[in-house]
DNA sequence: ATGATGTGTTTAATATTTTGAACAAATGGC
DNA sequence: GCCATTTGTTCAAAATATTAAACACATCAT
């Protein structure tokens, strides 16, 4: 079997709710090469399967890192929320382990001066958090509010939304989205 | 630039002290490919990837999580050797982010049974170690001893060479050989 | 039902990787 | 000196990955 690509990058994608065709056109690729990648029958070249994980976006270090056969966990220790942000934007995602979830729970920081671009969201969720360090600016539809320690959000994700941290210390927030769509 | 699995490969393999042909040898593929991906003029397939690595040995996780611009450090934790060996064998590399050294340092630990194989390492080098916990049961040349805490070995490493864990606790020993010949 | 969109899969053509064998340069022994 | 090895590199041929477009199957709205 040797280290099963296809699975490891289909639980990937499920997990980050995302299409094949949406995952190829954020990396820049076809959705043929995803579909037979996912099925291993191909062995896809180091460069292609890393244009396929910065659409993500994920490490090719995450990638193998992965354990797909962890079971089924309750806890998690800071340690093992998985990584995802840039330095500026830190998201760690909770039980990404485990693909086809209904929900998605982030821990995010946002440096100072940092911003989300325009989000794109899938069309048929919600997104909620609640800020617990440090404020936040959120922009949704028309409206812009900025957010304290304790303070929280809710709105649906077709909204265009966008965050920016406006003040001088990190932000941090725990949000959630569903369905698993981050 | 984007990752540079050629850079990372050929410090994998000078740590290791092997030459292309040797690697290749070891993991079923031709030396040009390990040459062709070492100057980067391709980006080899996660399959051939493997199999190289497989040769050394190292995962793909390892490979990809390898630092290659650590500073040149002094000082390691227990937790930054890099695990090398079996879960019946494990070998802890010290230094291992820092290629083309000329001596290699190992912690390794011995299951209870557990055993190498005859050893085939390159013809100019030396090794030795001190046993520190456990006895350890070693062959060089035609001669057989067990050794305990305290006591140690060295030989030459193109005798012939075989460890194996007689008693029924874990045996380690910290071991060096040179030059980089691990 | 029907058409319109979404999904994942498959196929032939194209592009890339991988091989096998050659090459030039460096090393060691005699 | 010279020969025999060993090193890393290069090149055309073979094998494989990738693309672009079609396919089959769902879902949803009309």
């Amino acid at each position: 079997m040797s280290i099963d690509v296809g699975a490891r990058l289909r639980s990937v994608r499920t997990t980050f709710g995302l299409s094949q065709r949406e995952l190829a056109r954020r990396a820049g690729v076809t959705n043929g090469l995803i579909s037979l990648i996912e099925q291993n029958r191909v062995s896809p070249s180091v460069s292609s399967l890393k244009k396929v994980l910065d659409g993500v976006p994920m490490s090719l270090a995450e990638f193998f890192t992965l354990d797909l056969s962890a079971p089924p966990q309750a806890f998690f220790g800071a340690d093992e929320l998985l990584e995802l942000g840039s330095a500026e934007v830190s998201l760690r995602l909770v039980a990404a382990q485990r693909p086809a979830r209904q929900l998605t729970v982030l821990h995010e920081r946002y440096a100072a001066g940092a911003a989300t671009g325009e989000e794109m969201l899938p069309p048929r969720g919600e997104e909620a958090g609640v800020v617990i360090r440090g404020r936040i600016e959120l922009t949704v539809g028309g409206a812009t509010r900025v957010l304290g320690p304790g303070e929280a959000y809710y709105f649906a994700s077709q909204l265009p939304h966008r965050f920016r941290n406006v003040g001088r210390e990190t932000c941090e927030i725990i949000s959630a989205c569903t369905p698993a769509t981050f």
